[in-house]
DNA sequence: TATTCATGGTACGTTATCGTACAGATCTCG
DNA sequence: CGAGATCTGTACGATAACGTACCATGAATA
């Protein structure tokens, strides 16, 4: 939270540059279900979540698609810009409504070339995205739907200040890309054994180790890896 | 194949860069199997095949690993080093013997910065894999076996001049992440409608448009998107 | 030519997840 | 407080893929 932001893109900045780059900023507040930047549009701006959450999703033709990764306050939505591309190759959208800042792809272009601290924070967190979404990619193939609900509550906890989480089972399938149900029974179990607890819209971690151990070590993976590329000095745990 | 090489990579830089480019690369020959980067290695160096086929795996921590993008002569292992990380995050194997270029990971990184064609080529096929990767990773949770292994023949037969390609079923199971029995089921339901014949490790495409079909959308959207940022103007078809 | 082994065909029961549907529970708002 | 909407629990059969195992066959080689 230090310095104005709760970005943790941002947060690996020295205090100079940060105060650079978030003098650029908007602050804007993000609706559940906007979509950001449609697959193939020009990218119009880089979001810094504080505490929304935005998902990368992969599109099919047909308008379908799937989350391939999960993008909060300790990452940014800047991956094609850092790779060149000006253009989007999948679609971001805001999954839980919240802050953000708001750079525009212009502005960020040129801060970029400004600030060789900068540059590499971004970097950092693009490689930090593309771990992610190839984590992710095998997570879906090999693990099962308790394993992945696990790890998605695990990981959406981490960006959450107070342990409760206002979740459907219906907003969980969608994430996961399996049926309603099939969240229910996962959830059911996972409730059994002690590890969340829920009612109607909110889910709470009630044991978070064992949470761990029914999760797929995808969690793990993808959270360490993260911390790795943008280490932090007032990092919490 | 013009000027020395056969890399789609290098065919789209411009002959000057190009000749620069692979005067400082090694010609190698890569056995199937060998792993030319492991998962938290610093990386050694970038290759760009030319008949070979690399893997980028996914790594989980008993040494289990997912093939997430598939490397060949459309592209390059640097994606890691253009997201200005010096190390790997995933492991690269050789899939399919064959031949390849090699560069120093320490040569690439200052030919990059000396050649901005060179760096604007390497970003779009960063790019490139980072797409792969996303709608692999979709495909992998969304598509059926059958659909996943006709893509995976279109793909493959893309980069091999003849039209028959040397593949037993128990090396696509492990491809696509299946059974071995899996892959039979699926291999004599394309063969019976006539998309594919096979024999004792060999496969032929014998309906490209077919094959296509069955196949799910993935395929024609991952190679879209490398033509689109790779071009290139002595391109077959 | 005879032998060996890699490869592919097939079969069995098992499992996870699917699609769909409906009823009961709980929240929210008028 | 009551009505309506939104959630969750549960059930059913269907399906895709699983693990395993065994046999047949084609190819390489001794």
């Amino acid at each position: 939270m230090a310095h104005g932001t709760n970005n943790r893109v941002l947060c690996a900045l020295d205090i100079t540059t940060r105060d650079e780059v978030t003098r650029h900023c908007e602050d804007v507040t993000l609706e559940a279900g906007a979509v950001l930047q449609r697959s193939g549009e020009a990218t119009h701006a880089v979001y810094f979540p504080e505490t929304a959450v935005i998902s990368a999703i992969a599109t099919y033709s047909d308008g379908s698609g799937i989350e391939m990764a999960n993008i909060g306050r300790e990452a940014s939505t800047a991956v094609n810009l850092m790779l060149g591309q000006s253009r989007h190759f999948h679609t971001d959208e805001v999954q839980i409504a919240g802050a953000a800042l708001r750079l525009s792809a212009e502005r960020f272009v040129q801060l970029k070339s400004e600030h060789e601290a900068f540059e590499r924070v971004l970097f950092a967190s693009a490689q930090s995205v593309f771990y992610q979404v190839m984590i992710s990619g095998a997570c879906n193939g090999a693990h099962s739907a308790r394993q992945r609900l696990a790890r998605w509550l695990l990981t959406m906890a981490d960006r959450i200040d107070g342990s409760e989480m206002r979740l459907t089972h219906d907003f969980l399938a969608e994430m996961l890309g399996v049926r309603r149900a099939t969240v229910t029974e996962a959830a059911q179990d996972l409730q059994e054994n002690g590890l969340i607890s829920y009612r109607r819209g909110r889910v709470r971690i009630t044991d978070r180790t064992g949470l761990t151990n029914a999760s797929c070590e995808c969690y793990n993976l993808v959270r360490a890896a993260n911390r790795e590329l943008l280490p932090e000095i007032d990092r919490d745990a």
